[in-house]
DNA sequence: ATGAAAGCGCTAACAG
DNA sequence: CTGTTAGCGCTTTCAT
């Protein structure tokens, strides 16, 4: 059965809070008191019951970080990373998903300001008007930033990566080996996508360059195809999406000089393509500055200001073939 | 400021008592009473206090999903399908991760017997004597269930996959597409390894094919090696470690007609081999089978048994070039 | 149908 | 240096 302050303190004839005291290291118990208290604690495998003690106390040293999913590269990393830089504050992340659904996206929300986390940081669902989720856990003084995605029309903290930049960036090197035209894999699934997809048409339009978007749901109707080989930058988020619209489109692009560009990583050799060109983003920088955020409010009580926090591409790589 | 019962009692001319029972519907509580308090918790923004809960309820319908990490595919899947599974019986998924660091990994687990999870659902770390920790967790009426990871010397209940039988179909299907001899990429790094490891060993020295095992640390002094172009299987866990051996070998290898073999999934073509053939690993089946179990003992407090649970692959693919 | 009261395990004044 | 006391917010008997 549970071992209690209660059971400690009959054991060694001592009061409950003497012994809490001891336990907690106070300078005001006497050292024997303590060496008894805390080997009779051991003996009696004694653990604080974290609920009682965040009842008394009122914080939790528990942080929550609520995410869509693990699948893409910036967030398994950030909640890998996260986990550790957290530690090391004295405090615990706990990670929780909502898989873009949008009831456990409000669940999981909800249950942040219901006394067991300290704070939060959390990479919304679009779907959601996360300000009235948002401004539910200000109400009750309990801090939240938010992870990646970014809403111009919410007044929060946001902490993202330059995707602007980024693009820019990336098709530049596409145009540096040899890309002629594009094509433009970025959706408007979620915030992400649309400044990405935002930023590449500016940049792409400023320099004359001739592109094609192709949202996913009608890649068969490859407009810009021309008999003669031509160099083709294909600029998409992930690996996966831009095999996949190589994949649909294979008849024609197989014949073509592909390169490719996007976000976080490329598995494997750059086959098909003759170059891919990648922007690492900046996940540890990312994620520790979300926390070190939230951690700080929790320890001075000074508000979470409505800030952008926008977080540099950390490294832009190319593959070569 | 945060909104309590007795806020709501106060504004009702009720007592908290009744209050508490109106809002989880007690039937003894008259309709329009509950009706009445309702709106008053709705209109204060009153949110449950899930620490008090707990310590007056005794448990918190949250339920812990220790993980090393979330970069193996397993383990992502787990954690996204579980998080939806649990939800639906009610409870929910906290997901943490110890990163294979024995300090963290210990932190965590003794996390679970401290009053704010029902349960726990572990993928252990080797380096750590699990046995002590999950005894731990057992005196104290908390249910663990491993996960994956299956150390014979322990007795503890484990979920894992028939990672025998696994192995043996994909040389089998290595050996049908024609594979003549074999680099087994298994190491001790775990258990699921070590296993594999055996069982690739036991059935290819069985099927008397020739097979060299090729640890990470001495990649480079490839014994088996011919002029001739031959059919070579290559099996590891997973698609990276086999591209990263490929390339550490390039030379010789590039030569050679290849199949590689491995588990959970392959992104792109099958190139440079000539086949992939991979193992799905039924991650859906393995930890909603640990979540039954874990919320099963949570209800009726009948002790869970130190039982295996193997899980059949789900399915096995091959990549055709 | 509602109220009164005990107590979950712990912390934190306040005494002494 | 240690004990006493009063809660933290909630659930749950036991009365009425």
């Amino acid at each position: 059965m549970k071992t209690t302050l209660k059971d400690i303190a009959k054991e060694c004839n001592l009061d409950i809070s003497t012994v809490s005291r001891a336990l907690s290291n106070d300078v005001r118990v006497k050292v024997k008191t303590k060496n008894i208290v805390k080997e009779v604690a051991q003996r009696l495998h004694y653990k604080p019951n974290l609920a009682a003690r965040s009842l008394a106390a009122g914080r939790t040293k528990m942080i929550f970080l609520l995410l869509g999913s693990l699948e893409g590269t910036l967030e398994r990393r950030a909640a890998g990373f996260g986990s550790s830089y957290i530690n090391s504050k004295g405090f615990d992340l706990y990670i929780s998903l909502h898989n873009s659904d949008p009831e456990v996206y409000q669940r999981q929300f909800e249950r942040i300001s219901l006394g067991l986390t300290d704070g939060a940081i959390i990479s919304p669902n679009r779907q959601i008007n996360s300000q009235v989720l948002y401004d539910n856990c200000l109400r009750d003084d309990i801090p939240v930033i938010f992870f990646d995605q970014h809403f111009e029309n919410l007044k929060t903290p946001v902490v993202t990566s330059d995707n602007h930049n980024a693009v820019q960036q990336l098709i530049t090197d596409c145009l540096k080996k040899g890309a002629k035209k594009f094509y433009v894999l970025f959706d408007d699934s979620n915030s992400v996508e649309k400044i990405r997809k935002k930023s590449s048409i500016q940049y792409l339009r400023k320099n004359n360059v001739p592109y094609e978007i192709v949202s996913s749901e009608k890649t068969n109707a490859l407009k810009i195809q021309s008999l003669k080989r031509e160099s083709i930058g294909i600029i998409g988020t992930s690996q996966g999406k831009i095999i996949s619209f190589y994949k649909e489109n294979k008849n024609y692009l197989s014949t073509q000089d592909l390169i490719f560009a996007c976000f976080d990583h490329w598995i494997g050799s750059c086959y098909p393509s003759r170059n891919v060109v990648y922007a690492i983003q900046n996940y540890e920088k990312m994620i520790s500055t979300a926390i070190d955020k939230i951690v700080e409010f929790t320890e001075t009580k000074i508000s979470i200001k409505s800030e952008i926090f926008k977080v540099p591409i950390l490294e832009f790589k190319i593959i070569d073939s």
